[in-house]
RNA sequence: GCCGAUGUAGCUCAGUUGGCCAGAGCAGCUGAUUUGUAAUCAGCUGGUCGGGGGUUCGAAUCCCUCCAUCGGCUCCA
């Protein structure tokens, strides 16, 4: 039996499967009616879904995800029907809700501009209030290419045509008849709040062979309030925003003259990328890894063999000639072919593996210009970067142990809201990816194994896989909600073969070994700037460029404050001196917005005393403590931060 | 690379339909002040108005082009 409530707060049993218009038929007509005008927020029954569908009740709340996107992908309709009476002889592509809002891409017969989208919103607004109702209708295939031939939609009709066989849905809504399988909000009465974000451009069905259409973003609310808040929180958002962020604690910057997407490490956050750098040699240093260091460019051939140069060659930055005809190097773009040539430095024995080698090498790739991205996209980084070499008994241990390297790893830094996807290659794109299928299958049973062991929730996703091996990626947000790859580790038995690596097994044969890629952070660059973006740049006390900053109150105790930047040294604290001539209020607003964790304010109190008054970022003063309470406080707080392996 | 937007001092931004030597706040420098938990006061310095070309008696403002940045698309070894 299901539960059904009602508007009226009465509620009624019926049978599993039964339907929605049997439901209806079964309550008084004013119920029915209830039912349709109810508040989406207030978590009732879509009826006029149920009813078209025929289907069993379908509940729709806003607080649930599926309520969301039922709100929002009426909004698409809702822009669709505005946008086809402001532009007679426009043409749509697809229009679906998204994480947060929705978009239509549409072919206009005048381009759309920013400046538009005021004038659109009001349209929609408008017909908002008529309290349209989406209307259901299904015929069969033949009509609907028939229908929309006519109008000349050719998108549509490309839609319709991939569609199977049978009748397909379609909704209206006032003069606009749109392909689609529903659900909706019972009328667009409920859109009371309406946002168009942006225009830009999309390739029609993602691919840029073909034509880009016009991609407009929205968001629309049940209420005005939850549009101004999300506003609010948009611009909340921006704040940590790590390019901006990165600028203000002057952790980064570029330089047109130096070239676009090639980061400039200023002292603050050289300081903080060589203090991730060690936390991660210390852990590799403690599962086996060593450290190698390779040339920052490679001979041609290196990358030729190892198919990196069919693959990316021609949209990378060029080949270097050298006054030696025919000869030409290349930017380091990945280290792993120069690991496989240190692996192939010597003969090998079974014995010997794993053989785990490590190298924040630091690698260029020619991004296309469109795509660069503060930190997150560069030109030029560093990756945390190892290949592990192991035998087909030692994959899956070792692939574990990776895991729990990268897991270890966003614990202690508090990325909790990660996810893990398993790329693995487009089964229908075959020749994208070298290798044999046996191998592939081997590869990707591997890291299938690996997350069932390790209880990993992992969703798999197809075409995401590098073209010699399958990956296992760790993604994470930014401020804005974009996802990014962090963590990455890839199951790779191509490039042993392409380099024809080997080591002597026990039965006195040569076999392959198989290769681990892996780099926790994934790159530097990036890694810190979703670290930026997740601590609002109040970073972990352990990694923070500077823990305490001593604020004398005067001149007169600069002395004292010298002192106690040297004993705080001496005891491990990050500490330096604020000795400007500034009143303390003055040196304490400047610190706090520097994101100082400890300010420790020193006067004539303090220095006859031998103490400072403690002051910790966002939370006020904290009382006075002697020199060695406060070295001490600060080595626990440290301690506790970083948990051992 | 593609679609759209933006580019004025180190930073954040004003600059009305083209019209006197291009402005403010913060930062910086100099001086005064010697300060008790989020902005002390005064003075000064600082701009080829992203670069180049054009239209005009006259361009930060209009046009072309290149560069960079931002929002997307595509891509991401």
């Amino acid at each position: 039996m299901i539960k059904v409530t009602f508007p009226d707060g009465s509620m009624r049993e019926f049978e599993q499967g039964t339907t929605a218009y049997q439901v209806a038929e079964s309550i008084s007509p004013r119920l029915a009616a209830d039912c349709l005008a109810a508040s989406v927020d207030g978590a009732t029954v879509d009826m006029s879904y149920a009813l078209a569908q025929d289907c069993a009740i379908k509940f729709f709340k806003w607080e649930d995800a599926e309520g969301k996107h039922a709100f929002w992908h009426t909004s698409s309709h809702l822009l669709a029907e505005a946008l086809q009476e402001l532009y007679p002889g426009i043409k749509f592509g697809i229009g679906p809700a998204i994480e947060q809002g929705f978009y239509y891409d549409v072919d206009a017969p005048q381009p759309i501009l920013e400046s538009d989208l005021q004038k659109i919103e009001a349209k929609m607004q408008e017909l908002a209030r008529t309290k349209e109702t989406l209307v259901r209708t299904e015929v069969s295939k033949a009509d609907a290419l028939r229908t929309f031939t006519e109008k000349g939609d050719q998108y549509k009709c490309e839609l319709i045509s991939d569609l199977e066989d049978g009748t397909i849905s379609f909704y209206t809504n006032g003069s606009f008849t749109d392909l689609c399988r529903g659900p909706h909000i019972p009328h667009t009465g409920f859109i009371k709040a309406i946002k168009l974000t942006s225009v830009a451009g999309a390739y029609w069905r993602g691919d840029e062979k073909n034509k880009m259409l016009t991609r407009i973003y929205g968001i629309s609310f049940p209420k005005k309030s939850m549009l101004d808040e999300y506003l609010v929180m948009l611009e909340e958002a921006k704040k940590r925003d790590h390019r901006k962020l990165g600028k203000e604690l002057e952790l980064f910057t570029f330089s047109q003259r130096v070239g676009q997407g090639l980061p400039l490490w200023l002292p603050k956050g050289a300081e903080l990328r060589d203090r991730l750098e060690r936390f991660l040699r210390q852990i590799q240093k403690e599962y086996g890894y060593k450290p190698v260091i390779t040339p920052p460019i490679g001979n041609k051939d290196l990358y030729v063999t190892s198919g990196h140069y069919a693959k990316y060659g021609k949209d990378s930055f060029q080949p270097i000639h050298t006054p030696i005809e025919g000869e030409e190097y290349l930017l380091k773009p990945m280290n792993c072919p120069h690991h496989c040539e240190i692996y192939r430095s010597k003969p090998h024995s079974y014995k010997d593996l794993p053989v785990r080698l490590a190298e924040f090498g630091t690698v260029c790739r020619y991004e296309q210009s469109g795509e660069l991205h503060g930190l997150t996209r560069v030109r030029a980084f560093t990756q945390d970067d190892a290949h592990l070499f192991v035998r087909p008994d030692q994959l899956l241990e070792e692939f574990e142990k990776v895991m729990d390297i990268v897991l270890y790893i966003f614990k202690t830094l508090k990325f909790d809201n990660y996810t893990a996807q398993i790329s693995l290659r487009d089964p229908n794109n075959k020749e994208k990816y070298i290798g044999s299928d046996e191998n592939w299958e081997k590869a990707e049973s591997a890291i299938i194994q690996a997350c069932k062991d390790k209880g990993m929730n992992a969703v798999v996703e197809y075409g995401e896989a590098a073209f010699y091996g399958p990956k296992l990626d760790f993604m994470v947000k930014d401020a804005l909600g974009r996802s990014w790859q962090l963590g990455t580790i890839q199951v790779d038995y191509n490039l042993p073969e392409r380099f024809d690596l080997t080591y002597k097994g026990a039965d006195d044969k040569l076999h392959r070994p198989i290769m681990i890629h892996r780099a926790p952070f994934g790159s530097m660059e990036r890694f810190v700037a979703v670290l930026l973006e997740h601590t609002a740049g109040k970073f972990p006390l352990w990694l923070s460029p500077d823990q305490a900053v001593v604020l004398p109150i005067s001149e007169k105790y600069n002395d004292y404050a010298e002192e106690v930047v040297a004993y705080l040294n001496k005891r491990d604290v990050r500490a330096q001196i604020d000795d400007r001539n500034e009143k303390i209020g003055r040196k304490i607003r400047d610190n706090e917005l520097k994101r100082i964790p400890y300010l420790l304010i020193v006067g004539e109190k303090e220095a006859a005393e031998r103490t400072v008054s403690v002051r910790a970022q966002g939370e006020g003063d904290k009382g006075s403590m002697t020199l060695e309470e406060y070295a001490q406080y600060m080595n626990e707080l440290v301690a506790k931060e970083v948990e051992p392996l």
